[in-house]
DNA sequence: GGTTGCAAGTTGCAACTAGAAACTTATAAT
DNA sequence: ATTATAAGTTTCTAGTTGCAACTTGCAACC
């Protein structure tokens, strides 16, 4: 029941990881339909045309990954309520960053419903990449460099490296 | 040579437009490899461990829908160099997302190599979700709206609404 | 307290997709 | 010409998805 062998044996990249339980088709809109309040099983399937089946074969890996949890409703038995956890809800940046570039280089209309600032209202910023000192970095200002060759700045620690130290 | 109906028709949410590209086996990895200086069809063969007939099917669809160019070498032009877009490259933070939530919750370790602002070669910060002044925010300082009743601010005018208005 | 109803799954089967390994094609090196 | 190499194709097997019909566990109703 688990994506098959390369992409966990290549998973000296954590991406793997989370390819291994996002990666599959539907994963990722059960995950959208979860932050948009849907919580049973017959809503699922109902918004997202899914076949019984997968559902119930992704509704269970997102379980088993602990990014969803599955409660029986204690009034009727029979409803089961899937609701995200923690773990779950931080997918929502990856989730917005792949619905951002949809939107801009795809299907080029913004998508319903938007997330907004509880405090005002108004929507949030666009997912970028920020330095550690928070100036947006644009793509020709950023290096891939090797874990070890990073030397921490002082005050703002990385602490990956201070074990080594 | 396209995902079957369902996640088209849905397409009223352009995430469901981005995972029709990027939601398949392997294209994210091998978007990683691109972004880590991969180019060749070998090596990505030999890096990703993926079999051939898969890699130049997913090549091809990632060409087709404009994330990589495709040109032969003019110095051999056996070889041919796959080059990420703009539109490539601009999945960049959705990557990073990914990975990053891989990293707390599923690998436990950070991955190499990491990306860094070039000016003082430090990493970069964790992908988060921002107001539009900036703050960070919560999940739990968050809220979804329906895009018609997000009334712009002024200033920062958001023009998803002024055509309607 | 037996029948009907409904939510959440299972099962069975057809169609499609991925994987491994051998084969082809175009170009280049000797 | 002959051999080597990069980038694919082909073939064949195994695994996955999708649909539709079926089961199961609880709840409601009479």
């Amino acid at each position: 029941m688990k994506l098959r062998e390369p992409l966990e044996e290549l998973a000296e990249c954590s991406l793997s990881a989370a390819l291994e339980v996002m990666g599959e088709r539907w994963s990722f809109l059960i995950l959208r339909a979860s932050f948009n309040g849907l919580h049973h099983f017959e809503e699922f399937q109902a918004t997202l045309g899914i076949a019984r089946n997968i559902l119930a074969n992704r509704l269970g890996r997102l379980v088993q990954h602990g990014i969803l949890a599955r409660t029986p409703m204690p009034d009727d038995r029979r409803k089961i309520e899937y609701r995200l956890t923690q773990k779950g809800s931080e997918l929502l940046p990856s989730m917005l960053a792949l619905r951002q570039w949809g939107e801009k280089w795809e299907s080029g209309f913004p998508s319903t419903p938007v997330l907004v600032d509880a405090r005002d209202n108004q929507p949030i910023r666009r997912i970028a990449i920020h330095s550690h000192d928070g100036r947006e970095l644009p793509y020709n200002e950023l290096l891939w460099m090797h874990t070890e060759d990073v030397k921490p700045l002082g005050q703002t620690t990385v602490q990956l490296v201070s074990k080594a130290a």
